[in-house]
DNA sequence: AGATACTTTTAGATCGTTCTAAATTTGGTG
DNA sequence: CACCAAATTTAGAACGATCTAAAAGTATCT
């Protein structure tokens, strides 16, 4: 009787086991498990007393190998470092752990090499089902493969391939020209966008938005000045943005990172954000309430986007072939002292 | 020969299918698949081939059911939301990743019953080990619980039992020592604590290494307030501060997301933070260089945390009777405007 | 008691891998 | 060429669940 140190292998209790210990069979041990119907009252307390007592902890693994379903979703994002995305990423955690089943997360750096390897590994894994935040430059035919997998996909806060499968995001299109228009009602007319270089369906979406926004509203584009995603980055563009010719009045940033940066850049350059210039975000993260000053800002709340992306999925894993489908978040504008001064 | 709509559930790729395909058997195969000297050059390179032609993937979960390894960890967090914790997250998901193995995510919400149930859950599916940041509260019977269990556990951020488990941390106690002996370097003899109601070992660190730094520095204790863990709470506690009849004139703050809240409710109150009074962050997160002014703190490293913590997790996989280890994470002083005040 | 219709329970095959122990092939030697 | 050792390969039994189809048990009604 020899036993190793402190961490011995503790071997499993089966379904067998239970069977035994209850006088049933296994079969019957298995059924009570998944709450059939089938079982008697009576046989289903004893087992179920059982399985407390003996601490028989369910195999999932091996229930997948027959039945093909894991209770496992895979999520794949950009970046963990952003808290955009890892709002996103507990908003989906939440419904998943409400449904039973469990995240495998991965974080792709925006890297379409890695993303691959990410989602061979996924599928190793068994995973039931995967939510996408597509890399930057993720070639679209990645997802017609993932169906050909047969493996489910929800694509979120991104884009790469429209209406090819359901797809979860907050609507900047909205969000932009709310701040657009916000800006034209405190008298801006010349208004700058700060955006980014990185090429992605968020940058178009905004990119879009801005254009919508300025035309709805009458007021000029004064320039779009473009950074890396990066506070840093934004503190410099101040630079550049002052230098427009156009002399804009109100600065519409990317999102809130690099508005804060840019109200660093600012300041520095001696002007004062939220006074002699207006400055407005996006995202709406908690970041915004702690900059001087506050930030105004459109809450996009990931949070939700991210619920929302895991509802979609499990939707389609209760009904592989139901429709496509698309869901947006509804913007909110966060009035605050970044855009308080007045341009009559 | 019928194909339903878009998403036909796709058979898997087996070790049979390729084994037929290369004209030699299961065995094999699964010594090619798992690298093993034992087979013939060329007999791997056919079935290397094709398995490459056959988009072979290789079922971890039925692996595992034989030979008892998922390389799947498990990762228990108390909030997702908070910065710091993502940062200890990436750490550790790219140790993970670059050990071909994947994370399961978890958020505890720091309340020890949605810990348990995860742990279950974890059980069931079989993870190799588990990276848990307790929840407040978390009974240090767990531990040997999970230790009875057969589940390899590394504790980091936070420890219910020392010596138990391996254990993964920053140097709290030294990392206030420095912000103590960096506020008496600039003359500050009153010095003040904005802490945490919440008990968890973490918080027991900094207390100690507030005593400590006092000890060495011969600074006095203006007083100790305690707030909730959220920046609006830190705010409010600005008053509570001021009205501290030892009048401090620097305060110490168990986070950056304190302090940051700290510096909005000072100001709120006409206090200019960094001119009137020193305030001093803890964790040096990426808000610390965005608020006004840029706050000094002391850089915890969670990253390189979360790195260690995964790696005593691999460590302790390879050879699970290895003796229990710590590992700390050196803290660096950051010094910015928010203390540059200097009192003579 | 036998026929009928449920309700419960179960034996045995199966999922895709790895392990064990043995079989087969290969190569060198006397 | 017979023999032995080393190198390769393999058949078949696990692993722990679920599924299928059929068996066993119960109740109801002639």
């Amino acid at each position: 009787m020899q036993e190793s140190g402190q961490a011995m292998k503790r071997k499993r209790v089966t379904l067998d086991q239970v069977a035994k210990a209850a006088g049933v069979s296994r079969a019957t041990v298995s059924l009570v498990v998944r709450k059939s119907p089938l079982v008697a009252q009576h046989t289903r307390d004893r087992v179920e007393q059982l399985m407390q007592e003996l601490d028989y902890v369910r195999d999932i693994g091996a229930a997948r190998l027959r039945n093909n379903s894991s209770r496992t979703i895979g999520v794949i994002v950009p970046n963990l470092v952003n808290p955009f995305f890892t709002e996103f990423l507990s908003g989906a955690e939440q419904v998943m752990v409400e449904g039973d089943r469990v995240v495998l997360l991965a974080n792709s750096h925006d890297d379409p090499k890695r993303q691959s390897g990410i989602l061979q590994r996924f599928r190793g894994h068994g995973v039931d089902g995967v939510i996408l935040c597509p890399a930057q430059g993720t070639d679209p035919r990645l997802l017609t493969q993932m169906r050909e997998w047969g493996l489910p996909a929800v694509q979120s806060l991104r884009e790469v391939g429209k209406d090819v499968t359901d797809y979860a995001g907050g609507d900047y299109i909205k969000g932009i020209v709310m701040a657009v228009r916000h800006l034209v009602d405190h008298g801006h007319r010349n208004i700058a966008f700060l955006s980014v270089t990185a090429q992605t369906s968020a940058r178009d979406e905004r990119m879009a938005g801005f254009a919508r926004g300025l035309a709805l509203s009458g007021a000029c584009d004064a320039g779009i000045v473009e950074c890396e995603l990066e506070w840093e980055s934004a503190a410099q563009a101040a630079q550049q943005l002052l230098a427009l010719p156009t002399k804009p009045t109100a600065i519409l940033c990317f999102n809130d990172i690099l508005a804060a940066g840019l109200m660093v850049g600012l300041r520095h350059l001696g002007r004062e954000p939220g006074l002699d210039i207006a400055v407005v975000g996006l995202d709406d993260l908690a970041v915004a309430q702690m900059t001087h000053p506050p930030l105004t800002s459109v809450a996009i709340h990931p949070r939700k986007v991210g619920a929302s992306a895991a509802q979609l999925l499990v939707r389609r894993l209760a009904d592989p072939d139901v429709a496509v489908k698309r869901t947006a978040v509804a913007p909110v504008l966060m009035q605050r002292q970044s855009s308080n001064c007045e341009i009559r």
